[in-house]
DNA sequence: GTTTATGCAAAGGTTTTGCAAGTGG
DNA sequence: CCACTTGCAAAACCTTTGCATAAAC
């Protein structure tokens, strides 16, 4: 999860930003954290490899990391905000209403429908991380889910 | 808006819940403000017709509308969940990062993509309430927007 | 050295909860 | 009447803010 430490850095500095151990700290947590990390999550993963680290600079940290573009945040379900790390391929999720699985789903998928959005509202879409709920596979077959 | 209050009151009869004048204040309330209604906007208006009601009440009420399905939540960029009455047609939301305005779009939009997802990940999209961000025709064009 | 970032603690705001009183069916 | 709802007040929760200290550059 480090190998691209340098690129991070670069792009702290390019916007004026100072590299701090915290920094490196809470984008390491929100690596481990995964795919939806919460902020509660990020948090106490991020209190483990440094327990004096405080929540208002997590709190300064993410807001930080969103305006570089290095971090999304998305509103899901109730958990509330999560983060992610930005990715190179653009990407978009769909969460399970009954088992809460949450699986990835390619952004080009999406774009047939974002073309037709412009075409006829002018509507110029940039969504980067969409939220579709519904029900999975699984638990679409059984309905010893619920 | 009131030509549909015995619907809404068989709604709730069917559910076991009780019709009480705050409910229906509530309901009123929630169509009063229009589209992305916020809590504090319902409250504000409910506050009007019935000045001793709690915000409390809004609260509860409007989640036992959610779960009934009278109304519906999201979350839309930063003024929090907003609420909105279920219309017999489903729709989506595009929200202008430039200029705020928010229209809708017709759920059969987005139908051919949900039908492709439902294809590749037989996962059932249920979304009945989308809410994509981006650019509107206005600000696509003029600079002077923002 | 200067400027920026951090940690702490306190403030701010929103949402939830417990309970007695009130009300709908 | 009984069960469900309400309003109130307090609690719980999450997020933001001010400021002295510490650290990056």
């Amino acid at each position: 999860m480090s190998h691209h430490k340098i690129e991070y850095e670069d792009l702290m500095h390019r916007h004026g930003l100072r590299v701090t151990p915290q920094r490196l700290t809470i984008l390491d947590a929100v690596c481990d954290v995964g795919g939806h990390a919460t902020l509660g999550a990020i948090y106490r993963t991020a209190k483990l490899a440094d327990p004096a680290i405080s929540r208002s600079t997590i709190y300064r940290t993410l807001e930080v990391f969103c305006e570089i573009g290095l971090v999304t945040s998305a509103e899901i379900g109730e958990d509330g905000k999560v983060y992610e790390i930005v990715e190179a391929h653009p990407h978009h999720h769909l969460v399970c209403q009954v088992c809460g699985e949450i699986q990835q789903i390619p952004d080009e998928i999406m774009q047939p429908t974002f073309d037709r959005i412009k075409q006829a509202f002018g509507f110029d879409v940039e969504t980067s991380h969409l939220v579709l709920s519904g029900t999975c596979r699984n638990c679409r077959g059984s309905i010893s889910c619920e």
